[in-house]
RNA sequence: GGGCGAGUGGCGGAAUCGGAAGACGCGUUAGCUUUAGGAGCUAAUGCUCGAAAGAGCGUGAGGGUUCGAGUCCCUCCUCGCCCACCA
């Protein structure tokens, strides 16, 4: 190598090469990626943050080894994109309003200079041209635009439904942001409201969304997408209510071949039939159980600890197989939101409906019987299959063929029918908060619900807006947004002033990083084809259900708007494990954030960079402690000891030759699979053999590990390129490449075993016969006194691995 | 309660296929270097017995399959995540 090397004596000092590297970068343009080049497109997305105000350790976990995936594919010769933004919008910028004064649009913009800063920092190869802003009107009136496509489609529609309501917030939420019955933002116990919301159908593509056959997503994510979908097959069937002529109760079961067992029926407390049916002696009571049930706070009302309580309706339905006449109940087991709201009731083969049989004292009915007889009474409820009995014509069927027979039958009289129904609720979008996307509707006393025209949008969030304490939506406050005009009849009307779920924002950015300002549509198709669908999407695995269903969803929806031309928004998925810290995920809201500032001034970036994904495997999370940060800043150390050394001339080391190319050959395999632990563990490995070698292997070696260091710690990789001679950028080098024949070994270990112990190794030529290592063996005096006179009874040879010689004393 | 995953030195973690358990790193110990502190370098470091050579034990517990099990099978325990009265 030629060129001004310097003297062993200088240093490591990340900070002078870190900030030289970030101006030098920044004025070369070297991230910014173009839309076409000679190498293949690769679009290679990560979730973006939310601008809480900081990039905290938890950012660099999640940005660090996505960044280092990203330039290890441009390094194998694609052309990825790699772009940042922020998810601008949510309910931490209007905290903040009311607790610092400061308006959301402020706070938001504040945070984000910090955060972009901050990226830079941490040496992440962004495109920051393509920045998207999910608070901008360019971008949100997209939302809108989107909003009013569902709308005409069928697909967004507004309801009157039991809601999700957090009483801290404020505002209704998703189902899928309910956790464990509380609020996922603030964890306040959720309560049920009955509100008139905006949602978008997301149970229209359920079984849609429950193949994953073209897209290579984790096992895990698939799994718990999958049940929360939850589909379940089973039959719908109606039984009339005695006395009240053509008013019948629907209902939903997996089991049909239980109905001669349904001894009554349970109404959920919600549901619109128990003011009708009640009887009028049981109706203060039934009304005084309805309205607990309402402001019982969800946690303790679905809580499966709590005995089971209901009340009798006073009314009856005719269990249209068995003809009898059924009590009918109201109980909070049962769940307006899933189903029909309603059940028949089988407490011999179902453990809530038996737990509530006893409890008040209710008939239970054997129907299923594993043995096929019948008995008289039953100690718990039975759950498996079995043979039908006391159930008329289909007595002696078995359960399994039941299911079927039974549902054809209610569909044969008219009163059903097989079904399928799903765990999925559609997607509550309405958020009585201001900080986000204005729902594009406006309400006429003569018109109704009126949509905002195409070329009205975007509805602009007004700036101005009073943030209190006080709680309720600071918009519709805003009179002078409130008041418009009907688009339709001109006359006064009233403003929505409810917004979207930001969830809407983040289910499409993708999308719009492309050309992040084109104003003719929510994309950029053209360019879009050079990139969509992406190609490596990764993120945290929090966001199983939540976004990364959304996201889905919209994709398919767009799709069959004719705006997209895939039906997977992003082929492959990584999930991130989650960085706990304190018991807890890192994180602003949860005030458990560690600050990389401290690390970052002490060792340098890469040197933390290196940490986060040295740490352990990047899928599986960890708890965040900073001991053992040195052994990465050490490594960095003795690779720059290593780089700025004098070239040593020299022969070849066999040796070596052999360890740099298997290092090439584990790194590769290693970040192919995002085992980032590992790949860094033989970098260091390497280091260590080359520090006591010399000559011309030597110096190749220390070139291989400046690039395959490159994307780990980008810095330090770009000091030594240029102070070893190379050329250009070290980011814009070809990944090294590696010869299987110079990896292989000559020699190997030859394990000899006796009864399977361990008893000698020798040096053996790779390739050995199996009769010459046999003998090899056999000759070992260690193995010979370890048999100790007794008959060999076999011998098992492992080729190149081992030699176990097995004696008649083992048995 | 259901689903998924995991339990390996003092610590973080390695270990394609069933074939050398503990790579790599932290920490610790000793030595070198340094005025000192720090840093650096060299060596040792699973546990027990032993001066050593060596021997025995060892991957949550117990059983099994196998010449051979951290890895496969069964039972159980503990922890994490997701779902959780979903009919």
């Amino acid at each position: 190598m030629t060129s001004d090397v310097k003297k062993k004596t200088e240093r490591y000092s990340p900070e002078a090469i870190e900030a030289k590297w970030q101006r030098r970068w920044a004025a070369s343009g070297l991230h910014q990626t173009p839309d076409v080049s000679d190498k293949p497109n690769f679009y290679f997305l990560t979730m973006f943050p939310y601008p809480s105000g900081e990039v905290h350790v938890g950012h660099w976990y999640a940005y660090a080894p996505a960044d280092t995936a990203a330039r290890f594919m441009r390094m194998r010769g694609h052309n990825v994109l790699f772009p940042m933004g922020f998810d601008a919008f949510g309910l931490p910028a209007e905290n903040a309003a009311i607790r610092r004064k400061m308006h959301p649009a402020v706070w938001t913009e504040k945070n984000m200079a910090h955060m972009r800063e901050q990226f830079n920092t941490m040496g992440v190869a962004i495109d920051w041209r393509r920045e998207v802003v999910t608070c901008y009107p360019e971008y949100y009136r997209w939302n809108q635009w989107m909003f009013l496509k569902f709308l005409e489609d069928g697909l967004a529609y507004r309801a009157m439904a039991p809601v999700n309501w957090c009483p801290k917030d404020q505002t209704v939420l998703a189902n899928e942001q309910v956790i464990a019955g509380r609020c996922e933002r603030c964890e306040t116990p959720v309560i049920k409201r009955d509100l008139e919301q905006w949602f978008l159908r997301i149970t229209k593509y359920a079984d849609e969304l429950l193949r994953f056959d073209d897209i290579d997503w984790p096992e895990r994510v698939r799994i718990m997408q999958t049940n929360w979908i939850g589909r379940s097959e089973g039959a719908e069937i109606a039984f009339a209510v005695d006395g009240h002529a053509g008013e019948t109760i629907r209902f939903f079961t997996t089991r049909p071949d239980t109905i001669y067992g349904a001894t009554f029926m349970v109404l959920a407390p919600e549901h619109p039939l128990v003011a009708k049916v009640t009887a009028s002696t049981r109706r203060s009571e039934v009304e005084a159980y309805v309205a607990r049930a309402r402001l019982m706070e969800e946690i303790e009302r679905t809580s499966t600890e709590r005995a089971k309580t209901g009340v009798d309706t006073g009314a009856f339905a005719l269990n249209a197989f068995t003809g009898d006449k059924v009590p009918i109940w109201v109980a909070d087991y049962v769940l307006a939101t899933y189903g029909t709201g309603a059940i028949m009731a089988v407490p011999a083969h179902d453990e809530r409906d038996f737990d509530f049989a006893k409890r008040y004292k209710l008939p239970i009915r054997e129907v299923i019987s594993p043995d096929g007889r019948e008995h008289a009474a039953l100690d718990a409820a039975y759950l498996g299959e079995g043979v039908m009995v006391r159930s008329g014509r289909f007595s002696g069927m078995r359960s399994e063929e039941g299911k079927r027979a039974v549902a054809e039958e209610a569909e044969r009289r008219g009163i059903g029918g097989p079904s399928v129904t799903y765990r999925l609720r559609d997607w509550l979008i309405s958020r009585q908060r201001y900080w986000g996307t204005p729902i594009p509707i406006v309400y006429c006393d003569s018109c109704g619900i009126v949509p905002v025209p195409e070329s009205d949008l975007p509805v602009v969030l007004p700036r101005d807006a009073p943030f209190t304490a006080e709680g309720g939506n600071p918009l519709a406050r805003v009179e002078s947004f409130v008041r418009t005009t009907c688009p339709r009849c001109g006359q006064p009307a009233r403003r929505e002033t409810d917004t979207m779920d930001t969830f809407v924002d983040s289910a499409w950015y993708m999308y719009r990083y492309v050309d992040p300002k084109i104003e003719t549509s929510f994309m950029n198709k053209e360019v879009g084809r050079r990139w969509l669908p992406v190609s490596q999407y990764t993120g945290g695995i929090e966001h199983a259900i939540l976004h990364l269903l959304y996201m889905r969803f919209v994709c398919k929806a767009l799709r069959d708007l004719g705006e997209l031309w895939f039906d997977e928004p992003a082929l492959r998925l990584q999930n991130q494990g989650i960085i706990v810290f304190g018991g807890k995920k890192m994180s602003k809201s949860r005030g458990n954030v560690e600050t990389p500032d401290v690390y970052v001034g002490q060792y340098g970036a890469d040197t933390l960079r290196l940490f986060m994904m040295f740490m352990g495997p990047w899928t599986e999370g960890s708890d965040w402690d900073a001991a053992g940060i040195e052994g990465s800043h050490r490594f960095l150390s003795r690779l720059w000891t290593l780089g700025v050394d004098e070239p040593s001339p020299g022969p070849r080391d066999r040796e070596i030759d052999r360890a740099i190319h298997r290092t090439i050959r584990k790194v590769t395999d290693d970040l192919e699979g995002y085992r980032f632990n590992t790949a860094i563990a033989a970098m260091m490995e390497l280091t260590n053999a080359l520090q006591h070698a010399r000559g011309q292997s030597r110096d190749d070696g220390i070139d291989a590990l400046v690039l395959l260091v490159s994307p780990f710690a980008p810095y330090i990789a770009e000091e030594l390129w240029e102070r070893r001679g190379g050329k250009d950028s070290v980011h814009r080098q070809a990944w090294p490449s590696f010869d299987a024949a110079l990896a292989a070994a000559d020699e190997v270990t030859l394990v000899i075993q006796v009864d399977g112990r361990l008893r000698d190794r020798v040096t053996a030529r790779v390739g050995l016969s199996e009769p010459a290592a046999k003998e090899i063996a056999l000759s070992s005096e260690k193995a010979r006194k370890a048999i100790d006179g007794q008959e060999i009874e076999r011998v098992v040879v492992v080729p190149d691995r081992l030699v176990n010689i097995v004696t008649r004393r083992r048995s």
